[in-house]
DNA sequence: GCATAGTTTCGATTGTTCTAGAAATGTAGT
DNA sequence: ACTACATTTCTAGAACAATCGAAACTATGC
């Protein structure tokens, strides 16, 4: 995996507000939330969770699909799964310090 | 492990030049490198450098300690362990899409 | 085709981060 | 003390990010 984009998508993992919708989402499920349950649980302007959702999802890390009136934000695993590896693999192979204990 | 903590960590490590001196560092093992073995690999000016190490530092992502007239820049395991377990724990705990397959 | 619910885009403001040159500081050897 | 080396702090401009109200857009049901 390549390191820029995974720069880019720990960036987009590292703000708070976007950190805890991606954690609601993962919860969720593979169908995900429309975006006004996450604006329930997040409890921010609708502008403001807009702007970080489109953030998100271009970084990849969820996809937005339409059912009916509602917009439906999926995780997407494989891009975090990606993450998760380059830090696992690429970047802590064999290290001591991580190993379970 | 905090939500807010494991954002600002995430976020840290989500500059390129930030991940790359991580990763050098990491793959270095427990006694790290000095400043300036990073700032060849990476080929930054010091400045620029300092500013990111320093950054890591806040963090709690790397420890700085003097050797002599060198200043040792440390991964610092626990941290690194405590942002991947949030992931794998916290925010991704028995999510179908994530397991090895 | 109007009303309503859901969501985004626009626009403006404020704050933060990145970058790097120049000057300053710390450390050690002679 | 002087020199050389290592590293930071200062400073400042440019770029980017966060926030949110208001207006605009989209989809559905009647």
């Amino acid at each position: 995996m390549n390191l820029e984009l995974t720069a880019k998508r720990l960036s987009e993992m590292g703000h708070p507000l976007r950190l805890r919708a991606l954690r609601l989402l993962i919860k969720a499920g593979p169908r995900g939330l429309p975006v006004n349950k996450v604006q329930a649980h997040l409890g921010i302007p609708q502008s403001t969770l807009s702007h970080h959702l489109a953030r998100l999802k271009a970084a990849g890390l969820i996809s937005q699909e339409r059912e009916g009136p509602r917009l439906y934000c999926r995780p997407q695993y494989q891009a975090l799964r990606q993450v998760l590896d380059f830090l696992l693999q690429d970047c802590c192979a064999g290290v001591s310090g991580l190993e379970e204990e």
